[in-house]
DNA sequence: TCAAAAATGGAGTGGCAACTACAAAAACCG
DNA sequence: CGGTTTTTGTAGTTGCCACTCCATTTTTGA
């Protein structure tokens, strides 16, 4: 196999000042596409919001489906960034509280509008870029292996009885956060988060 | 107040063909909306797939978010008609199972493309267009109450104690109904939903 | 210091897709 | 019947928005 300076051109290299520009075009796309959905958030907007040229943006991202990969990798950082810490320290019912207050904080804070970063991109993406959806696969993967792990630290704490199946709960949990985060989404209204959440916890209970 | 035939000029008035003709489109409309997302889906293809010309369209529907409530409004009938006669005879477990069989299945027998035809609407609309939010967080509301009524009737039967919250469980089952069919649409793996649905009922067994 | 590379400015443009205009056919109904 | 309304066909048009072009400025590194 050759290779291949033809096939795959030689990578672009980015100074710093570039990379600062490429990071405020994600974080300005990453808002936007947030706070309108993926279509309804338009390339100008996202300049303007950015504060750069038509040109900048095409000369960091191939075109717009790149771009939004680059917004998935950025929120799936995000994302993890602030449960890691968390769940790295899951030993206790009480932890797993605090993880449940983080998600309903981060909600309230946008009042309920977007969603959830990665989940709300989906419905959006899943059937006409998979790419994107490949990506966001992974994203959940990842933060569904924290969760197992975290789940496993508490069994190994004596916290959960020792024959749960932790990957099973950890999907479950997921799936409560997601829907929980469209239900709200759409309403309006973080109870519905709240109440799943509590319920996912409510069931860990009974299986110390 | 006026009658105002001018305010709101004289509701348009359909024959049996021309009702066909509505419903045609709105079925065309619904499946490519599923199949490739509310955005993908182009009027024009959605005029191929209903065999109707463009006048046709714009005569009976006002513009592509009037298509589109109509379609939210056609995919609410349709889960709900079809969890419906389940969730009315909900007094047992092995019923509930069936629910739970009925939603697997759906997803299955469409290889998990498109995921929940009224969930996978909400990213791409919920921040763009407020009616249509509305209309969801209606459709969602609706299919919780079913759940809840049928929650009750097996508290009522003494399948579950009596002083069990059906409201909440209500909520948070159809938060894993909707994060499991998020999550399986994006692995395209049926799994997720149904390990979230066997959570949520084995949360109910511990509440007998 | 100076050539090469990277970053930026900003005015296009081309295609697509939502929507329209206008007229003809079909169905309805008094 | 015959006038009216509903339904349908065809052929646009218009605006938006992703993407391009080319020139200029700035930065780099030897």
């Amino acid at each position: 196999m050759a290779i291949s300076s033809i096939e795959r051109p030689t990578a672009r290299t980015f100074t710093a000042k570039g990379l600062a520009t490429r990071e405020r075009i994600v974080e300005a796309a990453s808002t936007l596409i947030l706070e309108n959905g993926v279509d309804a958030a338009k390339l100008e907007d996202i300049q303007s919001a950015a504060r750069v040229s038509a040109s900048q943006l095409y000369h960091y991202f191939e075109d717009k489906s790149a771009l939004i990969l680059a917004v998935i990798d950025h929120q799936t950082e995000v994302m993890l960034g602030a449960h890691r810490p968390v769940l790295k320290r899951l030993d206790s019912f009480g932890t797993l509280e605090e993880w449940r207050d983080l998600i309903v904080g981060s909600i309230e804070s946008q009042h309920c509008v977007g969603g959830c970063p990665l989940g709300s991109l989906v419905g959006g993406l899943a059937e006409s870029d998979p790419i994107a959806r490949a990506a966001l696969a992974d994203s959940f993967s990842e933060w569904e292996r924290l969760l197992r792990v975290g789940l496993e630290t508490m069994r190994d704490h004596g916290e959960l009885r020792a024959d749960i199946d932790a990957g099973s709960l950890a999907v479950s949990m997921l799936a409560s956060v997601q829907g929980g985060l469209l239900l709200s989404q759409t309403r309006r209204d973080s109870s519905a988060v709240r109440t799943a959440l509590d319920m996912s916890i409510a069931y860990l209970r009974t299986l110390r």
